[in-house]
DNA sequence: ATCATGCTTAGCCATGTGACTAACTATACA
DNA sequence: TGTATAGTTAGTCACATGGCTAAGCATGAT
C-alpha cells in the first residue's frame, strides 16, 4: 500500500477531466487520429494535444505517427492499478458497512465519558 | 453515459492526491478526528482541512462535530459511480483486447490505400 | 474567570492547469 | 514546385491547487 503512488495520482488526475474521459470513450470504439478526437470537443488542436499528452503520460493511451497523421489508441491494461486500488478499498470499506453505527457509537462513547 | 459528469470529476480529482488517498486509507480503519488525520501527513491543520473539504465535497467522507472535535468517517457508497464507470469501460475496452491488432491493421490499411 | 485545546477563517504565495492565438514543421497532393 | 493538410511548438492568460502563517472562535479543563 504505497504511500506515494505516482501511477495512481497520474491515473486519477487524467480521469478527473470530462474532456479526457470523453476522448477515452471515443477511443474505446477504436483508434483515431488527433483531429478526429478534437472535432467533437469544440476545443482547439493545441488544447486537445495537451489532453492527449496527459492521457499518454498516465499510460492510458498510446500514439504513433504515420505520415502526418498521429493515430491514438487506448491501453486497456492502464486501468489495472485503479481497479486494484478500488478493490483494496472496497475490501476494507465494505468490511465496515457498520461504519455508520461505528461512527455513532464513537460519538456516544465520547459522550458517555462525560456523565 | 453523461458527457459532463461532475460527480465523476469530483471523485477522480479528490482521489488524485496521495495525501487524500492516505487520509482515506486511515479512515478505512475507522472514524477519526481532524488532528489525528493531520498528524501522519506532516502538514498543517488548515492544509489538511482543505483536503478534508475536497473529500467531503466529493462525497467520500462525512464529518460531524461533537464539542470542539470534528469526527470524520468514510462513505463507502461514494465509490460506486467510479466502480460503475470502471466496469463500463472495462466492458468496452476488454471487448477490444484485439486493440493492438486493430490499431496496427488500421495503419496497414492506410498504407494499403497508397500502393 | 482563565487558559489550553481543537478547529476555523482569512489571506498570502508559488506552481499547475486548461484554454487560447500565432507561427512553425512536415507530409501529401496537384 | 507550390499549396493545402495535420500536427507541433511557443507564448500568453485567468484561475485553481496546495502549501503556509497569523489570527480568531468555541469548548473543555482548572
Amino acid at each position: 500500500m504505497a504511500k506515494h503512488d505516482p501511477d495512481l495520482s497520474l491515473l486519477f488526475h487524467a480521469l478527473a477531466d470530462p474532456t479526457r474521459r470523453a476522448i477515452l470513450s471515443r477511443l474505446a470504439k477504436g483508434a483515431a487520429p488527433v483531429s478526429e478526437l478534437a472535432a467533437p470537443t469544440g476545443l482547439r488542436l493545441p488544447t486537445v494535444m495537451r489532453h492527449l499528452a496527459v492521457l499518454e503520460e498516465a499510460g492510458l493511451i498510446a500514439t504513433a505517427k504515420d505520415g502526418r497523421v498521429r493515430s491514438c489508441a487506448i491501453v486497456p491494461e492502464a486501468l489495472t492499478p485503479m481497479r486494484t486500488w478500488l478493490d483494496e478499498q472496497r475490501a476494507i470499506w465494505e468490511a465496515r458497512l457498520d461504519r455508520l453505527d461505528d461512527y455513532v457509537m464513537n460519538l456516544m462513547k465520547e459522550r458517555a465519558n462525560d456523565p
